[in-house]
DNA sequence: TGGAATAATGCACGAAAGGCATCGATGTAC
DNA sequence: GTACATCGATGCCTTTCGTGCATTATTCCA
């Protein structure tokens, strides 16, 4: 086999069709510069230059060859860059997976930051619920989740996106849409309640269950998609536990209502990446969200 | 700077994912490799290969120097291979100047066997007259001529193509088309004759003065192209010589007459090329040729 | 806990590359 | 016509690099 200095020798010489010339621009002396495209002919075993102790010049052999050595030139220079720049975060191929509640606030905004301060990096979006993203994250599927849970599983890191009110939606002829003062959370009792599913949402269900008195009895769904609950909402089937986010979802015969007594951002929106993972941009990523 | 054979070694550990079976691949042994690709990955700066000790694996900036690695391998392996069909001649380009006279007949015929023969090798076709061949020759900017000459100079090399017989082109009332008797030399003497350029159809003015008796009182033109001659010969302004291959040309109003005292095949055709020429494309359409 | 698997490392040898000096051939000038 | 300049090739020496053998270090698995 041959060496790209033999390919880079043979470039200078047939470009400045002189030895000693080329010699120069490769820093280095004409006699070795000689036994290197000696090397390159014995190997091809063709003469690609014409030698007249005088002038050279190209055969038509070296002509088709001197195609070939520049693109070798052109990709073996750019070989170990590419590889540099996917290294450090520049380039590369981010797989995010998120909850279709996220999609409703953060996510929209999170792609155009990236898009905008690391236009390097391709983004694969693939809507999963939360448990389905630790899954693939473990597996390396993903390289970064957007999900709710409280305790992230071992290998799996976190950092709180965003945390925000939860907020109660309504009918908007329901008693509690209609009272003449502030709504509290005691008020929720006895009311026909859509709530999400102990297994299937089951960051949602401990949290409403931590901050309210919960009669099961009158639990009439259990579900895990917020846009289904808030649309059994409009159809007066009962009230639901919503984000606050969720309110920019402006769906006809719906109340969004506040709790008086429950001012903290409870609801708590993740990222979520697996601490093995090697993928550079994903560095980058999460450098950019912090800011 | 890298080698090739480093990325050989890399690609071979990348599609086995280990070091002990692309060593054997390579028909090395596995210390060498690992060093190998040691000293690639210091050259590029980055990881490419995350080994954990019992499995090895691509890192994304080791996938996208795989991509352009594979490319690598596949145009240094072309390289020479393209370089050794020039110079065995099975591709090339080759330039031919031929003579408008030469493509009434041989040049479409030369043609299809160039391409059958050789389907590797691209013909760039030039009318020129037989000067214009001998100058672009000189200087390199045609590989093969043909056209007529009776002595090629310095430096031209010459072989005959085609010999064919010298025929009169003369008007269909011309007394000597309406003859009952076969046709001579002398018969000619008299008449008004379209005659070849002494100075741009040297070749046809020495052939016809050397075989037949012209009173130069009868030329009433000198021309150097055969089509020009025989369409004033279709309009009555006299007769003309012609190789026997222009009597293909079926021009309404001529009639082609051979000489019985002329029988030989004196009017030449050959292929010219210079003796300097290093396209081994030439060389093959020569002894394409001589079959 | 011991053995198998696997990549890395130490060491020695031979090949290759580079620099310096020189040769050989060819064109140029007086 | 002879002396000189130019330029690629060659001889020789030193240093670097690639390779194989033997061994080590680590991890997985029984």
């Amino acid at each position: 086999m041959y060496t790209l200095d033999q390919v880079k020798c043979f470039v200078a010489v047939a470009s400045h069709l002189h030895f000693g010339r080329a010699a120069e621009e490769l820093s280095m002396t004409q006699p070795p510069l000689s036994r290197q495209i000696q090397k390159l002919e014995r190997f091809v075993g063709v003469t690609l230059l014409e030698r007249d102790n005088r002038r050279v010049s190209l055969t038509p052999a070296g002509e088709a060859f001197l195609v070939n050595a520049r693109m070798l030139l052109a990709v073996s220079d750019r070989a170990p860059r590419d590889a540099q720049r996917i290294a450090a975060g520049q380039w590369g191929r981010l797989s995010v997976g998120f909850t279709a509640a996220s999609g409703f606030g953060i996510l929209g905004s999170l792609v155009s930051v990236i898009e905008d301060r690391l236009p390097g990096i391709d983004l694969d979006l693939h809507e999963m619920v939360t448990g389905s993203q630790l899954e693939n994250l473990a597996e390396g599927h993903i390289d970064l989740g957007i999900g709710r849970l409280e305790v992230p599983p071992q290998e799996i890191e976190s950092e709180l996106l965003l945390a925000e009110r939860l907020m109660l939606a309504a009918p908007e002829r329901h008693p509690l849409a209609l009272l003449d003062r502030p709504l509290h959370r005691s008020d929720v009792t006895g009311q026909p309640l859509i709530l999400h599913s102990a297994t299937k949402a089951t960051y949602f269900y401990n949290l409403i269950v931590r901050h309210f008195p919960i009669d099961h009895h009158m639990i009439k769904h259990s579900l895990s998609q917020v846009l289904t609950m808030v649309n059994l909402v409009a159809d007066g089937h009962g009230i639901a536990f919503v984000p606050e986010s969720t309110s920019l979802l402006k769906i006809p015969g719906v109340r969004y209502l506040a709790f008086a007594d429950l001012t903290d951002d409870v609801v708590e929106l993740k990222a979520l990446w697996n601490s093995q993972s090697r993928n550079p941009a994903l560095q980058r990523v999460l450098s950019v969200i912090r800011d």
